[in-house]
DNA sequence: TCATCACCTGACGTCAGGTGTAGATTGATG
DNA sequence: CATCAATCTACACCTGACGTCAGGTGATGA
């Protein structure tokens, strides 16, 4: 027998690595940083993980996608996973998640507008396009 | 007479740098990538700026919020400012611009599924608030 | 002419977000 | 038991995007 009981059913560092996308430096390094911490440790100092600290890179991934540094995830991250205890705890993550979706809108009108802005510019390409090979080849 | 003619109706890097709401030492950095130069160096080696180099530095700003680095800007900004010539130049333009139209277009189905997810916690948490204060306030 | 800016260049510092590497240990396997 | 891949810790190093500092020059009003 390897593992023993209490790491039944988890993963390693280089799988979770792998499965997540990112190296496991990154990893060892988003840990000292207070973001993802392993399920449990062996005595060896074996690092093992379950699926929820797969679906915390990923949730990480996003919450960089949209802009917020590592500290400011490491300040939220909690809210995605943990249950807030009471009113207070329940308010205070509401707050949080309305903040985050303000700005998750007024993401997505500023590239909807970039969007527009490149579709009139492709469009007055094709145009130039179009009338260069018409100087070509018209009567 | 300071500034001769060739500088008339330009202005300096101090300046610029005040409008556009970034450093002069940022501005330098820009040059030596190549997303920006000067319309004019007088002898002293004094920059001078017209209108369009405040219109470069606010493209850049837009584009570095749509999460370009300033490598991937320095490629394309230019797309904006030169008028392509010829039908190869105009055809790079454009398949450079579809590019960015395709990443946009990823970008905004990403952030709206985040948006919706956002939603959904939000719904989540006010649901379990509203329960919390029942409990408290009912019978 | 002189003071006083604004500006120049070059070298170095800083901070975030990692990556590389070394030397030691662990754990699975023949 | 030997071996070898996977992992451990700790420290150094890297890039991008600037900021800081020093020493020197240009422009301009009194």
């Amino acid at each position: 027998m390897g593992m023993d009981d209490a790491a039944a059913g988890l993963m390693q560092i280089g799988e979770l690595a792998e499965r997540a996308g990112v190296s496991h430096r990154t990893i060892h390094y988003y840990e000292r940083l207070g973001l993802l911490a392993p399920a449990a440790r062996q005595g060896g100092g074996y690092r093992y993980y379950d699926e929820t600290a797969l679906k915390r890179l990923e949730k990480i991934a996003a919450l960089k996608r949209l802009g917020l540094d590592l500290g400011e995830i490491a300040q939220v991250i909690d809210l995605y996973f943990v249950d807030p205890i009471g009113l207070r705890g329940k308010e205070k993550v509401l707050e949080i998640l309305e903040r985050h979706q303000a700005e998750t809108t007024a993401r997505l009108r500023e590239l909807g507008r970039f969007r527009e802005e490149l579709d009139a510019n492709i469009a007055r390409m094709r145009r130039l396009i179009a009338e260069l090979q018409g100087d070509a080849t018209a009567v």
